[in-house]
DNA sequence: TTGAAAGCGCTAACAA
DNA sequence: TTGTTAGCGCTTTCAA
C-alpha cells in the first residue's frame, strides 16, 4: 500500500504527463481499424481464405459467394490491409520513393500527376521527396531502403545532384527508374522524344520565315543539352541552313541562365530573329532580360520553348513552347518501375505518344511582321 | 531422392517463376538489409539489450560501454530498424501525411524546406500529397490511416478543397494540424502572423508617401482574407486615413483573381497610387493585367504582396513583398503535430519569430518619383 | 545488468 | 473447398 507522501508524487506525475487532462474525454482514443479478422468473422470464412480471396489468389478454389462475401464485408468494414503487417510477410511495402528536383520547377505539377495516376492504377504509394535533401542528408536513399519504406526509385537528375547518392542505389541492388535523362549510367530509364519536340519548335520557327535562328542550350556535358542541341542543328541543316556559332549558348537549364544567355547574345553585337530555348525556365529568363535590354519580343525577336507550364501562360509575353507528354511520362515511369522491381531486367523506355505538341501563345511571329497588341506606354 | 522426372518438373517450375531467369545473374539479388540481430550478434549482446540501447530506453541499466558497443554496431552495418517490424509492434509508423493544394506555387519550396526540416529533426518521414488528389481519390486520407501508412497529418486547407475529406479527419479521431488557416474548424493549427505582415506591407506604401491605397483580397468568406484585410483597414485607420470602397477587390488569391481585380478597378475609373496585394500569386497576377494595360509600376502604381517566393525576383518588374517565415511554419507544424499525437491535446500555435521582413524590388516606389531605370521602347 | 519470449497483422505453406 | 499455423522484425514484459 503507499503512502500518502506516495500517492501526492504519483499524482503529480500523472499531472505532469497529462498536464491539461481534463480537457480529454477518455473514448478521445482513436478506435483500432478494422482487421482482416474482423473481415474474416463477418464473411464467416478463416482469416486466410479472407486474406486469399482479396488477394485474388488464383490458387484459392473457393464459391464464387463465398469471395463476394468477403468482398462485401471489406468493403462494409472500410477494410485497409495494414501496410506493416503485409510488409513483414511479403517483404515490400508498396511504396516507392520520388526524387525530383527543384519541386516548384512550375512544369513538374503536370508530371507529378502523371505519377500519381500511375501509382493509383498500380495501387502503390509514392513517397515524394526534394533531391535537395539528398544534401543534407546523403544517405536518405538507403536509409528508405533499410528501413523497408521503399521498394524501388523514380528519379529526376541534374546537374547539381549528388551522383554519388544514387551509386549506392546500383551498388544495394535497388531498382530505380531515371526520368528523361539520357545519361549512360542510368540503370533504367523512360525518356521522351526530346529529338521531336525540339525538331517541332525549330520548325515552328523556320515556318513562320525565320532564317537566322539562335539556340539556348544547357551545360555542354549534360546529355539531355547535347542531344537537344543536335536536334536543333540537324532540323536547321535539313533547310539548309547553317547555325551561326554566337547565336549558340550553352549556360545551362535555369532563368538566370536564360538571362545571362541572352544578355551575352545582345552584348555580342547583332542579335538572330529567333530563338529556340532548349527548356522553360530558361525561356522565362530570356523573356526577363529582354524586358530589361528593351528588346520587343516578339517583334524583334521571336522565342519558343520546349516544356510548357501554367507560368508559361503568364509570362510577358506569354510564352509559345512546345507542350511534351509529362503526365504520360509520369505514367509510364511508375509502370516501368513496377516491372523492373518484378524481374530485375533493365529497361529503357521511349515516349512517342502522344506526340509533342506547339502551344502557340505571343512570343513567337512571322518575321517582321510588327506587334499587334497595345504597346507599353513609357 | 528425386527422379528424373521430378528434376525436370522442378526445373519448369523454376523456369515459370522466373521466365527470363537467364538474364539475371543469380547475385543480383539484393541483400537483405542488417537487422537488429545482426547489430546485436555483432555488439555481442542480447536482441533486447540492442532495441533499448538503440532507442535509449532510459529503464535499461547497462554499462556504458555495452551501450556504445551496440550504437557502434549499429553504425559499423549501416543498420536502420525495419519500419514494417518496429510498426507493427508499437502501431506508430514514424510517418505523417503532408497534404498541400497546388504544389506548384512557389511559395511552397520554403514551407517545404522547414516541413522536411521539422521531420529530420523528429526523425519521422513526410508522406507529401497533392490536395487535388483528393478529388479523384475521396477516401485516400482515411486509407492512410488505416493502412497504417501515416500517423497523423499536415494540411493546407484552400477554398476549392474537399472539405468532407477532412470531416472524415475528426471521426477517426486522427490528430491533424492545419497550417496557416485561422478557421474555426481546425482541430489544430499553427499560423503566421498574417495581421504584422500585412501592416508592414501597408507601412511600406505610407512610409513612402502613398494615401490612396487599394487592398487585393481573397474571397469574402474565406477567413484568412477577412483577417488580411481587417488588418489593412486598421493600419490606415491608425494613419487617420480612409479606405475607398472601389480600391478594396476580394476576387480570390490566385493570378487570374489579381488580373481580374485591377482590370476591374481600370474599368471603374481613376486607379489608388499604391495597393496592398493580399496574397503572392494574385500580385504576380496584378504585375501581369498592368503589362496588358499599359499601366507603368512603379511609377503610377506601386504594388506589395504578402508573401515573398524566389518568382517574385523574376517577375517583372521584380515585385517588393513580405517575406513570412514560412520555413519556421513548416518546422512548427511537424513539432506541434508530434506533440498533438502524443498527447491528444489540440493546441493553435501562432509564429511571431522571425517576424515578417520587407524585401524591397521594383514594384514600389515613393509617391510622384518619376522611373529611374531604362524605359522600356516601344 | 542482461536475456527469453510473446505478440503486433498479415501471407502462404501445408493440412484436412 | 476451407482452416491451421509459422514466421516476417521489432518492442517490451517478465524473469533471472
Amino acid at each position: 500500500m503507499q503512502t500518502r507522501a506516495e500517492d501526492d508524487e504519483s499524482i503529480a506525475a500523472t499531472a505532469r504527463a497529462f498536464p491539461e487532462a481534463e480537457q480529454v474525454s477518455p473514448d478521445i482514443r482513436r478506435p483500432r481499424p478494422p482487421q482482416l479478422r474482423d473481415v474474416a468473422r463477418a464473411a464467416d470464412v478463416s482469416i486466410s481464405v479472407a486474406s486469399r480471396a482479396l488477394n485474388r489468389d488464383p490458387n484459392l478454389r473457393a464459391r464464387e459467394t463465398t469471395i463476394e462475401r468477403v468482398f462485401a464485408a471489406a468493403r462494409e468494414l472500410q477494410y485497409r490491409a495494414n501496410a506493416a503487417g503485409r510488409s513483414l510477410r511479403t517483404r515490400a511495402v508498396g511504396a516507392i520513393g520520388v526524387i525530383l528536383p527543384d519541386v516548384n520547377n512550375p512544369f513538374f505539377s503536370e508530371l507529378l500527376s502523371g505519377i500519381e495516376e500511375g501509382c493509383d492504377e498500380n495501387d502503390v504509394m509514392p513517397l515524394f521527396g526534394r533531391a535537395e535533401r539528398l544534401n543534407d542528408n546523403p544517405h536518405l536513399l538507403r536509409n528508405l531502403v533499410n528501413e523497408g519504406r521503399a521498394d524501388g526509385f523514380l528519379i529526376q537528375p541534374t546537374d547539381v545532384f549528388p551522383a554519388a547518392a544514387f551509386r549506392t542505389l546500383a551498388v544495394d541492388r535497388v531498382s530505380s527508374v531515371f526520368l528523361n535523362s539520357h545519361s549512360v549510367d542510368a540503370q533504367s530509364s523512360v525518356v521522351l522524344d526530346d529529338r521531336a519536340g525540339i525538331a517541332l519548335a525549330t520548325r515552328h520557327l523556320l515556318d513562320l520565315g525565320h532564317r537566322r535562328v539562335g539556340f539556348v542550350g544547357g551545360l555542354p556535358d549534360n546529355d539531355n543539352a547535347s542531344l537537344r542541341r543536335e536536334a536543333f542543328e540537324a532540323t536547321m541543316a535539313a533547310m539548309g541552313l547553317t547555325v551561326e556559332r554566337r547565336w549558340v549558348t550553352d549556360r545551362g537549364f535555369a532563368f538566370a541562365d536564360g538571362q545571362r544567355a541572352l544578355g551575352e547574345m545582345v552584348d555580342a553585337g547583332e542579335l538572330p530573329s529567333a530563338l529556340v530555348v532548349a527548356t522553360h525556365n530558361a525561356a522565362l529568363g530570356v523573356l526577363r532580360e529582354s524586358l530589361t535590354r528593351g528588346i520587343d519580343i516578339p517583334t524583334s525577336l521571336s522565342v519558343v520553348s520546349l516544356h510548357d507550364s501554367p507560368a508559361a501562360a503568364y509570362s510577358w509575353p506569354a510564352l509559345t513552347s512546345v507542350r511534351m507528354p509529362l503526365r504520360e511520362l509520369g505514367r509510364r515511369a511508375v509502370s516501368t518501375l513496377l516491372q523492373v522491381m518484378d524481374d530485375g531486367i533493365p529497361r529503357h523506355e521511349f515516349i512517342t505518344d502522344p506526340a509533342p505538341h506547339l502551344v502557340m501563345r505571343e512570343s513567337t511571329r512571322e518575321r517582321g511582321l510588327s506587334r499587334l497588341h497595345t504597346p507599353r506606354r513609357d
